[in-house]
DNA sequence: AATCACTAGCGCCCCCTGCTGGC
DNA sequence: GCCAGCAGGGGGCGCTAGTGATT
């Protein structure tokens, strides 16, 4: 370490030591200066004195004032980043951005081969082996292990006036935006080999276009005896 | 020496999104 | 098709530690 001033490197020298005179009287944690202890102890009264002149938030320190003005009225974001268009408030966001271009997965799971690229979905990942469900349906008691799940849960089964998905090649309305998906790739993409109907000689590259053909086959004497003229429906 | 603003860095929790597989 | 489990990408805040500048 090097400095300008003997009261910089002063305080500097400091850090090595572990001397910590400062200490909180409602918790006993000890902290290297007065200032720290302060907005140490402000934490745990709620004073906040930092006001934001555009909302109702208010802060500890100035620092996080200044970031949360950054989130939410200059839009600040002062972290580039240099493969795309992305940028952030933090550092600490540009870094977790950066490994979805890296592939980067520093966070590896002990129990078994899954590593995530920040440490709060690793720590998620943790209770699919704890087996826990941390959420619970206010309405139902129901129980969840992510909170978006318990949220569309709560959404489906005890919400009103709930926005279905409706299918733009059937018609058919479907109450998940995922599910429509699935939807769409099982029965409405293209199929490079033509399905055949079982029962006639037409084909089909769509799936739903064939199920639909099927149904025309419904009120026909399909089942033929080969020995004779008799037919059946079943 | 005390105090301020500022930066850096860890963590926590949430959101939305979308896929999977059992029913 | 409904449903819960579960992972990817990201927003916003809580808090601490250290430094430069000023009082």
């Amino acid at each position: 370490f090097t400095s300008l001033r003997i009261s910089s490197l002063n305080r500097h020298v400091k850090i090595h030591s572990d001397e910590k005179p400062h200490v909180c009287h409602l918790c006993l944690k000890a902290f290297r200066t007065a200032t720290l202890l302060r907005n140490h102890v402000n934490a745990h009264t709620g004073t906040r004195p930092y006001k934001c002149s555009d909302c109702d938030m208010a802060f500890v320190t100035s620092g996080e004032l200044a970031r949360h003005r950054r989130y939410k009225h200059t839009l600040e974001k002062p972290f580039k980043c240099s493969i795309c268009k992305y940028s952030s408030v933090e550092a600490s966001k540009l870094k977790r951005h950066i490994r979805s271009h890296t592939g980067e997965r520093p966070y590896a799971c002990y129990l078994c081969s899954y590593a995530s690229k920040d440490t709060c979905k690793l720590k998620r990942h943790m209770i699919t082996h704890s087996g826990e469900k941390p959420y619970e349906c206010y309405v139902c008691q129901a129980r969840f292990t992510q909170s978006g799940t318990m949220k569309i849960h709560i959404l489906q089964k005890h919400g009103e006036n709930v926005p279905k998905y409706q299918c733009p090649h059937c018609s058919t309305f479907i109450a998940r935006k995922s599910d429509l998906g699935v939807h769409l790739r099982n029965l409405h993409s293209y199929m490079a080999v033509a399905v055949k109907c079982s029962y006639c000689e037409a084909a089909f590259h769509e799936r739903y276009a064939l199920t639909q053909h099927k149904k025309t086959h419904r009120n026909e004497k399909r089942f033929r005896c080969d020995q004779c003229s008799y037919a059946c429906k079943q």
